[in-house]
DNA sequence: TTTAGCACTCATTTGATAGGAGTGCTAATT
DNA sequence: AATTAGCACTCCTATCAAATGAGTGCTAAA
């Protein structure tokens, strides 16, 4: 489908006001602001098009016009222009990226921090997660007696390490086995193999170690599921309560209901193409309760990997355009940090 | 100061009621719901004498009345009576904790949760900090060339342990000659003292290795400040908007404001006596925008040692009775996880 | 000392009205 | 054939007055 000009001067106009200013839009508004020339009369039989198409809305019989879904994604597809940042705002990001930050965590609050400072939508993200890292090596290390430290690296070179309590009569030739036969089973193996599988067989192998072994495998699953665990981060709460939708505090709770449940952002995340900025616009977003919102996402790799998502959350009624551009620049941003030092 | 027993009586049925329905309160509904054995007209006199002594007042001339935060502190101090969780919350406390949790961050998001299921209030907690833990021993393993493992063992029994980069011109000699030094150094000697002072010795001592031990010392501090920063973690959000006066919008956004700056909660964990449940109401939490709320804390430990303060924050009309119980039991549940195991 | 009774206050609800923004349609204009 | 001026019509919103009712304070009687 596609318009002739004028209806899409017209759809433009309307979606770029009523993202604006959250109000439905006049013919007349439109013939004062956008100068196409024409009379507010012609806007209103423009206007009566699109609507027969389903591009644009009227909340009651005597308002101006909002787009509607499909409206904006006609929008997003077609007529939206991409935008800059500022430099002044670049600068903003360079600087609460600059401090000397090497913990994960550390960062993954920068990047919170970050969009909020640029945005006034929900940021989430699903942390860097390494489901087909391959392992390398395992180490058992003795610390003290019934102590020790089980290290796992793996071929990323991200290294993985946990201390553990060991029963007293185990010795270091116990231990130097297990570590050979460990490494025997799991080196080469992706995490997910390594959870999925081959547990069983290095359960018979090490049998006379039972005790220690379940102790040491149970370990490990945690380290892994750990590393593996796509962890969820978010922000912006605050921020977002500034949209004008959210001065009901009926949306408010809504919203809260949705961000509530992990998966509803987990599966945002999860379904957006990992190569390109995507827009899911209202009811795009696969979950009842999220008819009425927009998330913009995009990958961010270490070392060209990718390792997770970053997404925002806001009204359908959200400026696309900042929000891609501001994402995009976003996982850049990430994406470089990480993959600049190894990280614990 | 001490009232007779019918003031008391009366003042009670007030912060009672009020805390029930958000509502002021009347004259008849307490004579109706309370059996005082006196009319409405008595119970008015009594009011007006408790709205002179500044325990109660009144939002406008025509309506009930509300207790000021005096009558709450009086309530707190003398009237309230203890409550039980029942069995069944008792159960699911458990079940919470049940499931087998072996890192801290699942701890902590268990401890959120649970609260979150007793209470509509905020929750927020210091995470476990170890600003006076000692450090026992130091180790440098190396995994391969150029990756070595920095594991710092303190004498609670916690050990930490994070991977780093090597100078490739390091031997295994050198490593563990700059172990021996740093164990001189450091043994014995809490987390806040490392951090603080013997740093520049350490870094004459082992000058020709200043590029390496450098990198030490700077990995080291992250650890430490790591295990030493008293995180902050923060739930039930969407919880509170629950509770009435968080249906106007501007309340909301105010709270948010709040709770926003991390300080202002970190300075009520703090103000709170380490051995007893603390209620602050309204003012005497020392923060202006505070002046609405209220926060009921209670200190955690491990192993007998304080470690860290959880809180409720809520509306001054906040039910101290269930928020001191829910407190104080989830501490408790808390400290008994914490002490059970070693974490990473 | 307590309480019934009543006047008084003030927030809230209700309903009616006016105003205004915006549309859709028709007929005139280009 | 396309555009537009003009106007009737719709429906939301703001405003205001009046009614309502919850609750008090005070006084006088019990």
């Amino acid at each position: 489908m596609s318009l002739d000009l004028r209806k899409e001067q017209v759809l433009e106009a309307i979606v770029i006001s009523h993202i604006e200013t959250a109000e439905p839009v006049s013919s007349r508004s439109i013939a004062r602001k956008y100068n196409l020339g024409v009379s507010p009369a012609t806007i209103r039989n423009e206007m009566a098009d699109l609507e027969e198409i389903g591009l644009i809305r009227q909340p009651h019989t005597s308002a101006g016009r909002v787009p509607s879904q499909k409206g904006y994604r006609y929008y997003v597809d077609k007529l939206m222009k991409k935008t800059e940042l500022t430099t002044r705002e670049k600068k903003l990001i360079r600087a609460i990226f600059a401090k000397k930050v090497k913990v994960l965590a550390d960062i993954i609050q920068c990047t919170l921090k970050a969009v909020a400072q640029l945005t006034d939508y929900l940021v989430f993200l699903s942390g860097p997660y390494f489901e087909n890292d391959v392992l390398k090596k395992i180490k058992i290390i003795q610390l003290m007696p019934g102590k020790a430290l089980l290290v796992i690296m793996a071929e990323t070179g991200w290294v993985h390490s946990k201390a553990m309590d060991l029963p007293s009569d185990i010795t270091a030739d116990d231990l130097a086995y297990i570590e050979l036969v460990l490494n025997h089973y799991f080196q080469g193996l992706s995490f997910t193999q390594i959870t999925r599988t081959v547990l069983k067989d290095v359960y018979n192998e090490l049998n006379r170690y039972r005790r220690t072994i379940n102790h040491i495998l149970e370990i490990m699953e945690v380290v892994l599921q750990e590393e593996m665990k796509e962890n969820l981060y978010l922000g912006g709460t605050n921020r977002i309560l500034r949209q004008p939708e959210y001065s009901d505090i009926e949306e408010v709770r809504k919203l809260m209901n949705f961000i509530e449940r992990e998966e509803n952002l987990r599966t945002i995340l999860q379904d957006a193409d990992p190569y390109r900025v995507t827009v899911k616009i209202g009811e795009e977003i696969k979950s009842e309760q999220a008819s009425k919102y927009s998330a913009v996402t995009a990958a961010y790799n270490i070392g060209g990997n990718i390792v997770g998502t970053l997404g925002l959350l806001g009204p359908m009624r959200m400026d696309y355009a900042r929000a891609m551009t501001v994402v995009e620049h976003i996982t850049q941003v990430l994406s470089e940090a990480l993959s600049e030092e190894s990280f614990y």
